[in-house]
DNA sequence: ACAACTCCG
DNA sequence: GCGGAGTTGT
């Protein structure tokens, strides 16, 4: 199935078989239907990728105020993790160290992680950690926080009914566009909500009644096929541009209310739209049209598709000899199975088509956490290790407390304890006693245990690495309703009470192959891997006419009590915007909020009458001075660039 | 429960 | 290289 309609030749001049009139649309009633259901195997599907531009050097720029346009990286120890894209300019790379850096770009801001720091009580920016890495530990809770504000954000700017939102990393966000877009279509395109024709749902639909779309100057139309280029606009070429202005708005959003920027790719599914954000990154924005497929992925090394990035990347070069994405495409899925085993050769030979029917999955919690250190020199004693752990469990419970954890349901089940000496590693873990509140002393009882377990049983010092998870997380019935929400610092009495949110979509299967590299010993390609043949959910339900909520409700206050600066504490006061319920932070981020709803509201206007060009003002030239939204980050356009074939799209665009 | 491996940024 | 998260096999 999912036979890609970009496969399918069609000349512009000839219309299609069978069908005397008009043109129809390569897609039936049936195909937008399954928009509204999230149905993965749509090929209507839009799927979005959001990516934060190196996260952590953002997050230190906002915090510390420092202008968008000066060089700074973040420190970990004597190594640099993040670095903005002015610093990028001096050639400062992810593995330079602060001298080397500091070489290359003198008045580099380098600013230190947050750290633990024995007998203190929380994390904090000490000016000092680069020369207390035998005392200190890491700490990525500011990330952590300003990530679930982001998330937040996203949320509240997107419909609450409409939206899956799928947070993949620290800085990375899948956004299920489908049915927010569904509704979108019906809105704009009124015919399209009639019947099919004899009420048959697998009737083609008639195709959009445009002929040009106005993709805005930074949502680049990719690369596409020359016999394609003159071809009018499908229902998919009209829903990913929807889609790229819904995410260019869920960006501005994030801008405006938290400062961020971030690129994004907008596509078919999560592979490809991954492979979008990262196509042009400091804030911008890429589609990916289907007809444009084939040619985008073929300019990559299949290496840089996501789970080809290791061992199994490796096993596929040596057996075929190639890491390109276009030598490959020769191979049969056969010769696929043989070399990588059944599950993985599938799952390789439809990713190289850009086919991929993975989930994006909004229920999704986390499943363990882990607080680790390397010592520097080694540890030697008990005691040293003890102090360690008095952190480590100080760590994970602030972060359990940050997930809400102790609230109510979720709690971990286990907890791990791991230790390396030299070459050995052991590990030992316990169950965590479901009897009463879980607190840091539990934790930090509970590790002192294990340790002195490992301890026993063999010598172990000097110890290289020790490392604290907790896992197993379970839905915690733990009796006792509503009294341990007397834990709560006060003002976090919150969120929880309007819990009608999209337990719906909670559990989706987990389905979607993913090639689960296992690598095993010598040889041992044969079915280790676990693959769901992908199932269709059957789209069912009949929904006919949905109506677009106008504005989001933030589905969690995320606000959280603690602010990233050292020293003074945010008060906890919010302000509520009225359209959108969002929660900013302050009376002027309120201002600032409203503006960009104004300013929004007239784009939408705008939207409505340019982004649809009708046949008459394609013919008639059309191009007109494209508007550039007020409350869109401006992107830094440049004239002329000679960039790969990515301009040449939006000229191609304009049909009639 | 434990050990080992994978992948990512 | 490190910190973090996940999966698989026994």
């Amino acid at each position: 199935m999912s036979s890609s309609p970009q496969h399918t030749f069609r000349h512009r001049d000839s219309s299609p078989a069978g069908a005397p009139g008009r043109k129809r649309s390569q897609f039936t009633y049936r195909h937008l239907h399954q928009m509204a259901t999230f149905n993965t195997s749509c090929p209507l599907r839009v799927i979005a990728h959001l990516d934060l531009d190196c996260f952590y050097a953002q997050v230190e720029m906002v915090r510390l105020g420092v202008p968008e346009d000066k060089p700074l990286a973040v420190q970990q120890w004597q190594g640099l993790i993040a670095i903005n894209y002015p610093a990028r300019e001096f050639g400062i790379g992810r593995h330079c160290t602060v001298t080397e850096a500091k070489k290359l770009c003198p008045e580099l801001i380098h600013q230190h992680v947050a750290t633990w720091r024995e007998g203190l009580e929380k994390w904090a920016y000490h000016p000092d950690a680069a020369e207390n890495i035998a005392t200190d530990k890491v700490s990525l809770d500011p990330y952590r926080l300003e990530s679930r504000r982001i998330m937040a954000t996203i949320k509240g700017a997107l419909p609450h009914k409409l939206q899956k939102v799928e947070k993949a990393s620290i800085d990375e966000v899948f956004l299920d566009l489908s049915a927010q877009v569904h509704a979108a279509l019906l809105e704009r395109f009124p015919e399209l909500a009639n019947p099919p024709p004899y009420d048959d749902a697998s009737e083609q639909l008639p195709m959009p009644s445009i002929s040009a779309l106005d993709w805005q100057a930074d949502a680049l139309v990719d690369l596409h096929d020359e016999d394609w280029e003159f071809d009018d606009p499908d229902w998919d070429d009209v829903a990913l541009l929807v889609a790229s202005e819904i995410v260019r708005d869920v960006r501005a959003a994030i801008k405006n209310q938290l400062r961020y920027t971030c690129s994004a790719g907008i596509a078919r599914n999560k592979l490809l739209s991954k492979l979008g954000s990262g196509y042009k990154k400091p804030n911008m924005q890429t589609v990916i049209r289907n007809r444009a497929v084939q040619r985008f992925l073929s300019d990559f090394k299949f290496t840089k598709i996501r789970n080809l990035g290791g061992k199994l990347g490796e096993q596929v070069k040596q057996a075929f000899g190639t890491e390109s994405v276009s030598d490959l495409l020769s191979v049969s899925v056969e010769q696929f199975k043989l070399k990588l085993g059944d599950d993985t050769g599938v799952w390789i030979w439809n990713t190289l088509r850009g086919i991929d029917a993975s989930e994006v999955s909004s229920g999704t919690q986390i499943k363990s956490m882990l607080s680790a250190k390397s010592f520097r020199p080694s540890i030697s004693t008990m005691e040293q290790a003890a102090r360690w752990l008095r952190i480590f469990a100080a760590d994970i419970f602030s972060r359990l407390v940050e997930e809400g954890v102790l609230e109510n349901k979720r709690r971990p089940r286990t907890m791990n304890l791991h230790h390396r000496h030299e070459r050995q590693t052991r590990s030992r873990s316990s169950p965590i006693p479901l009897g009463r509140p879980l607190d840091e002393k539990t934790l930090f009882e509970l590790a002192k245990n294990l340790l002195s377990q490992i301890v026993a049983e063999n010598d172990v010092w000097p110890c290289v690495n020790l490392s604290l998870s907790v896992g197993g997380f379970e839905e915690g019935i733990s009796g006792n309703m509503g009294i341990d929400a007397f834990l709560l610092k006060g003002d976090e009495a919150r969120a929880h009470r309007d819990e009608s949110k999209t337990s719906l979509a909670q559990d989706s299967r987990r389905e979607a192959y993913q090639p689960t590299a296992k690598r095993r010993r010598m040889e041992n390609s044969g079915g280790i891997q676990r693959f769901l043949t992908k199932r269709e959910p059957s789209g069912a339900g009949g929904d006919t006419s949905d109506v677009m909520p106008a504005g989001g409700l933030p589905e969690e206050d995320l606000s959280h009590h603690q602010t990233i600066t050292t020293h003074e504490q945010t008060p906890i006061t919010s302000h509520v915007c009225v359209r959108c319920n969002a929660n900013v932070e302050s009376p002027e981020a309120l201002q600032s909020h409203t503006d960009w709803h104004f300013a929004k509201d007239l784009q939408e206007e705008e939207r409505v009458s340019q982004t649809f060009a009708n046949r008459q003002a394609a013919a008639a030239g059309s191009s007109r001075a494209g508007g550039q939204k007020p409350g869109a980050p401006a992107g830094p356009k440049r004239p002329g660039r000679p960039k790969k074939g990515a301009e040449r799209g939006q000229s191609k665009l304009s049909f009639g």
